[in-house]
DNA sequence: TTGCAATTAATTGTCAGACTTTTAATTGTA
DNA sequence: TACAATTAAAAGTCTGACAATTAATTGCAA
């Protein structure tokens, strides 16, 4: 374990970042303990709450977990893919909600990540991704299905066609873009015709992977991409001219 | 404030939840004011040492700042794009480094997500950013470079790609891939062979750009990553082959 | 009245020590 | 040998205190 590299940020952060460092250095192995809160207290000089805290904002990024009882301790956490995909879609949402980020941006972003990775999958799908997608698509032709259920088996869906790359590095960027994005989808009302015209574009992009047609599959995203940007304007439109608390219908 | 939804899993663990859903669900507005230590000690009938480690977890995921002295207090944090940055490249890097991902994985998943935005590059790019990027060529191309250096001119021509772009949503989750391999990248010892070729390779990007041409950049893209993967070969077979302490010659 | 210095109060940062709860290992007994 | 009781280690929590920091207030003098 290093010396504290004294700038002034608080002791807890100092120790946090000491160990923190010695993690990602391999100085500690994953699953390894480290010493229990009285020995750390010692080693750095202070006290155990001032430990406690360091520890507590190690644990808030999932570098180490804690077991209680004999034998017990912090442990080196071996950070999960779910893990580092729950982190990035908090990181994500919350950047997009208060940076007051334009829908248009976010969805070109999302558009233009899924897009990179539309090819692969075009060639590394499974059969079962695609019986899959076409569950949901049939989920979302479906009558008395709610917005939230609509939006919720959208994600699902490009979720699925993103992890047809099979490629879990970019499954864990993907969807962090994708999800964080569902919060302003959501302010979105979607009419019967507009489902119509999404499921048949899903239907589309579905038929592309099953031809392996990566190009087609390139397309179609790029046509979603346009037609959710006009839906979302012509939301904003209607909230222009009926600012009610009320969401407006398109 | 909301209560405390008592499952277990530490009391300051669910406090810090309570709050940070207050947060995210706009309950409590950026730059707002939480309640003192003393008055969430009351609020939530727990000890303020409690509250502080819950502050804390929030504070490591720079969800809230604290200011010292009269007036001072913990603040909701607007999440900056610089946050959230270093955030996701400390969990990307991290994710990488603990989970034992092939090169080739990862190398695909970042020139997928790099190709995604070549277009819009090509089209948004400003001659700024042509020049800058020109001037890391220069760098990469000089005598008497270490490795180091010329991988950190590597990422910041990459970034300066991706930010060409113009959408900072989209540069927010390309640098994490981007500088999370890094350390991956160091671990190529780069003959004066393959810095010539990869020198090429970035002129002709440059070129491409230069040109505003979409498809020719999207080309050299790939042919950056098969020359890549074909480097990262050369040093795993040579690793094989006289596995020494020191890092091994290509 | 104005300007500056001293005081004050609020608040986080840190510490010391004690007690509670959880859990695994050990010990003792049937 | 198997099971129950004991023990010990460790995190979790609480109480109370003091230090450090900073904005507002107060007081004094020009």
């Amino acid at each position: 374990m290093k010396k504290k590299p004294d700038g002034d940020a608080g002791l807890s952060a100092q120790i946090a970042e000491a160990i923190r460092s010695s993690i990602v250095s391999g100085d500690l192995d994953v699953d390894e303990r480290l010493p229990s809160e009285a020995e750390l207290a010692e080693q750095f000089d202070v006290s155990r709450p001032t430990i406690r805290e360091a520890l507590k904002r190690l644990a808030a990024q999932s570098l180490i977990r804690t077991e209680r009882g004999a034998f017990g301790g912090a442990f080196v956490n071996r950070l999960s893919y779910d893990e580092a995909r729950t982190q990035l879609i908090t990181t994500s949402t919350l950047l997009l909600s208060m940076n007051a980020v334009r829908f248009d941006t976010a969805c070109e972003a999302r558009f233009a990540l899924e897009r990179a990775c539309a090819a692969l999958s075009a060639e590394r799908r499974t059969d079962a991704q695609l019986t899959a997608m076409q569950a949901e698509i049939d989920k979302q032709a479906g009558p008395n299905l709610s917005d939230e259920a609509f939006c919720a088996s959208d994600v699902v869906f490009h979720r699925t066609l993103v992890d047809g790359a099979q490629n879990p590095v970019l499954s864990f960027q993907l969807t962090g873009a994708i999800e964080a994005m569902q919060p302003l989808m959501n302010m979105i009302t979607f009419t019967a015709r507009s489902r119509e015209e999404i499921v048949a574009i899903h239907g589309a992009i579905l038929d592309a992977l099953t031809r392996r047609d990566a190009e087609a599959a390139t397309r179609e995203l790029d046509r979603l991409e346009r037609y959710t940007k006009v839906l979302a304007q012509k939301v904003a439109a209607a909230k222009r001219s009926a600012p009610r608390s009320e969401p407006a219908q398109v």
